[in-house]
DNA sequence: ATCGGTGCAAAGGTTTTGCAGGCGG
DNA sequence: CCGCCTGCAAAACCTTTGCACCGAT
């Protein structure tokens, strides 16, 4: 792990193993797709076991959680900031480039002072580069 | 109903009702808490007539389906543009006005070509005025 | 050796759905 | 009357948790 942050985390295969298939892939797997990669290199790991990694590795600020209105929440190691669409056709959960413009409702709000804004959580629903071309 | 965009949807009383009571409050209720306070005007409504006629009244824009993270929908049938905060205090979902930023994000994203975005999602996490004075 | 982590399975919470009968338009 | 809608209950889904054993530090 990079961040120490969780100090009495320790790092068990189970658990190093979550991680580096979850820095594999951008595809923002679910912890049951995460569970059947992992399980091709740990037979035995239960998927409980992925669950309770990925809740203490998000804890940790190691991997992201996303919640993006599916009923399910998906996983990313990709630490960097970026936003995340939503193809409307495919289903996939694509990376968006970053544009700096949270801060602007962040300013905004702060001078009307009824309410404290501590985090801002953005998403896209839209349609992806490739389901765009089958469209034409 | 004001949008008649569901022309095969009857108006039964259940329906009614749901839309009544959705319209009277800004709390916006989750599909069980709105079920508890339906039930004082309709003892005999069942949970799931309840979620169907949600769906169905969100489907013909009516109401808003709002996912703000917890694992559990809320329902809101105020349509005018606004946004939501969640008060990490009290766990409380209120109204936030409107400031028209979404539109640079379309914009911006619009020139880059290799995908196109149909909606932006955004709430917000916070501390809300109630919470802020009991905290000084 | 300690005590956090694991596998297993059951339970939990939210939402959906199959069915037979009911009622709105 | 037609066929959408309802109540009921079971099922579907995703996620969490209790427990006894295991293993990383």
């Amino acid at each position: 792990m990079v961040n120490m942050d969780c100090e009495r985390t320790r790092l068990t295969k189970q658990r190093r193993v979550v991680l580096e298939e979850l820095r594999k892939t951008t595809a923002h797997p679910t912890a049951d797709e995460l569970y059947e990669v992992v399980r091709k290199r740990l037979p035995n790991i239960s998927l409980g076991t992925v669950y309770r990694n990925l809740e203490i590795l998000s804890a940790c600020g190691e991997v992201l959680k996303l919640d993006l209105g599916e009923g399910k929440k998906r996983f990313d190691a990709c630490m960097e900031p970026h936003y995340h669409l939503r193809c409307t056709e495919c289903g996939r959960v694509i990376d968006v480039p970053y544009l700096p413009l949270e801060r602007e409702f962040e300013e905004q709000f702060k001078a009307m002072g009824s309410f404290k804004i501590t985090s801002v959580q953005i998403h896209f629903d839209g349609i992806c580069e490739g389901c765009l071309k089958k469209m034409n």
